[in-house]
DNA sequence: TTGATTAGTTAGAATATACTAACTATATTT
DNA sequence: AAATATAGTTAGTATATTCTAACTAATCAA
């Protein structure tokens, strides 16, 4: 258990250091740690509309909405009106708002590279398959 | 390498997950984002100065300097001033600034709990032993 | 030992983040 | 159809986050 532990925790942190430092390659300086956090949220949450994203934030609706309005200004997210309901809009993120997984995806990229450079092929397909059944379903 | 990355999105996304959950469980409702990786980065530096704090975070002397007096003042560090250089001061965390690290240890714990339910005694010992190749010096 | 550099501070200003209260427009319930 | 609820907006306010410029005190270099 402990080495197990130390072994996720180690993995932990080697992951956020590499995304801080995809942070750095993209251009998401203009962007505060608040900001990458709500185009976060909303990509995991998968367009939500504005009361879903400030439910899921523990934010008031007038946070959120000056909040978006900021990033439809820089051209992070923009709004599709309801079909369902013409109160509502969904939130999507726009092409460089996409970024933000990109910048994700090369951190993990970053982090299986090093795992290639210490292990050898047994241990890679091992590794992989227990990684598969831990995620497994059910 | 497809695989792995998908292992790796998955480990980073599940244990990113645990983390918004330990912050709820525990009294971090007073900080703000932004607090929490002052808090995070000075533990990773260990009890680094204002100058070197203020390195790391890419932020102005000034910033760090208003952003630490509040967290003081909230009792979750302390300054402790250096005897090699009497211009200089060490920042430290305190009891309750030390519960971010519990707060990770905490995810980091929940996600070991996942894996054992997931593998038996074999598989667990061949991961740990991956993992402590992988991270292995040199 | 004097001049330059470094660690930290202070003041002032701009923008970001968050709230409550009050509102409009649309949907739902009775 | 009228009353109620919901999605989003607007206005106003307080605090957080960040900067530049100018400063003090201590250290280092010539």
């Amino acid at each position: 258990m402990e080495k197990l532990v130390d072994g996720i925790a180690k993995l932990s942190r080697e992951i956020g250091h590499m995304e801080e430092g995809a942070k750095e390659q993209f251009d998401f300086k203009e962007l505060t740690l608040t900001q990458m956090n709500y185009l976060e949220t909303i990509s995991q949450l998968g367009n939500p509309n504005l009361t879903e994203l400030a439910n899921e934030l523990s934010l008031t609706k007038p946070t959120v909405k000056v909040a978006i309005d900021k990033l439809i200004e820089k051209d992070f997210i923009y709004r599709v009106k309801s079909d369902e309901d013409r109160r509502s809009a969904h939130l999507h993120l726009t092409v460089k708002g996409k970024l933000i997984n990109h910048m994700h995806d090369f951190a993990h990229k970053q982090m299986a590279e090093l795992i290639i450079r210490k292990l050898d092929q047994t241990e890679l397909g091992l590794l992989e398959m227990l990684l598969e059944k831990v995620f497994r379903k059910q």
